[in-house]
DNA sequence: CGAAGTAGAGAACGATCGTTCTCTCTCTGG
DNA sequence: CCAGAGAGAGAACGATCGTTCTCTACTTCG
């Protein structure tokens, strides 16, 4: 368990400098000062730095899922359960060490030259999707509506990493009603059709 | 005239580099041998790296808001042109050089490091936010419809970016005429009923 | 023709990166 | 008390980066 802590924390360590500076700006030098580990023990734990960066990605893709899940979990209704999306984005925003979805921002930085951040970061946003359409099924919405509800989420963290403000999650939030709203009423109207017509 | 020709082939070559492999990884000898200039004359036309970063940010902005107004235009009615946003952007996830947008990879990349790349990333996305609202406000849409219409914009670009599909340009445009007929019908409820009362 | 200024190619430089190696110290088993 | 394994600190290494310098060749003007 204690060779597990160094590692947690080294991975902790690693996240919020990837975090603050990106990727390419932190050596290895600076994580293993921050980190508080010999170097040694840093190539101990991790063969390279691109395990440590797939490490971190783990984390963050198990960080954002959890956090996400929880406030979800929190809502009454499977319509508020959408929305509740977007109050874990306004959470997110207000925190001084928001600086963007850590996915897109790995993206960018090294999915051109790295295959294995681009696939990770590809299959957190496919999760992220699922995850959206389960709970826009429950919610008995049409399958449209996921997708949806997902670019405006995705567009809210760029838009506010870029703008340095969370405003946007309050206007993706409120979007996202309209877009429930046309999508329910749509679905009852087709179930109904096709409810009196099967 | 000659003295410009070699100045925009290296910002077009950078553009182009930058854009398929992210800023940090290309160096300048790469520069040099794909632009075909020699080092002197790279150090001649700009003083750093850095400068040639800008001025490829420079040539993106002025490429996507002239692109962008070019299909913009082509629309008939102020509703169209609001949807004309998501033609282009399809049209642009299309192309195979398609790899997100540039700003947002480069602030991703950059941001956190060099103020003047995230200025210059925040003073794009204002402009467009800018644009998105004349031509709401042009519809008759009250104010709220263009952070909307611009967050589904950002999604879709980061969406196609790391799912490597354009589907998610047609997904944000069905989204956006959902929201475009709900706010057109809230402002002519509102005017309507401030019009009858004033 | 000859001299001088200019441009190109690439070597060179210092800094920094990821990674490894060395040296020293400590802790444990007999 | 001693021998040896292991860990920490950081020097060292090769590669690469951004940037500058050098050397050569060509061109142009008298």
């Amino acid at each position: 368990m204690d060779i597990s802590e160094v590692r947690s924390r080294i991975i902790a360590t690693a996240d919020g400098l990837y975090n603050a500076k990106g990727i390419q700006s932190v050596g290895m030098d600076e994580l293993r000062t921050a980190a508080g580990v010999s170097l040694k023990k840093l190539y101990q734990e991790f063969p390279s730095k691109g395990s440590i960066v797939m490490a971190v990605l783990e984390r963050r893709h198990q960080s954002w899922t959890e956090g996400l899940d929880a406030t979800v979990r929190q809502a009454a209704d499977p319509r508020a359960k959408l929305l509740a999306i977007f109050d874990y984005l306004a959470g997110w925003f207000c925190q001084d060490s928001f600086r963007g979805c850590g996915f897109i921002n790995s993206f960018a930085e090294l999915g051109a030259v790295s295959p294995d951040v681009a696939e990770y970061a590809r299959k957190h946003k496919e999760s992220f999707q699922e995850y959206v359409a389960a709970l826009a099924a429950d919610a008995g919405a049409p399958p449209y509506l996921a997708p949806q509800l997902s670019i405006l989420a995705e567009g809210a963290q760029t838009t506010a990493a870029i703008a340095g403000t969370p405003d946007a999650a309050g206007q993706a939030r409120q979007a996202a009603e309209v877009l429930i709203e046309a999508a329910l009423l749509a679905a009852r109207a087709g179930s109904g059709l096709a409810g009196s017509a099967g």
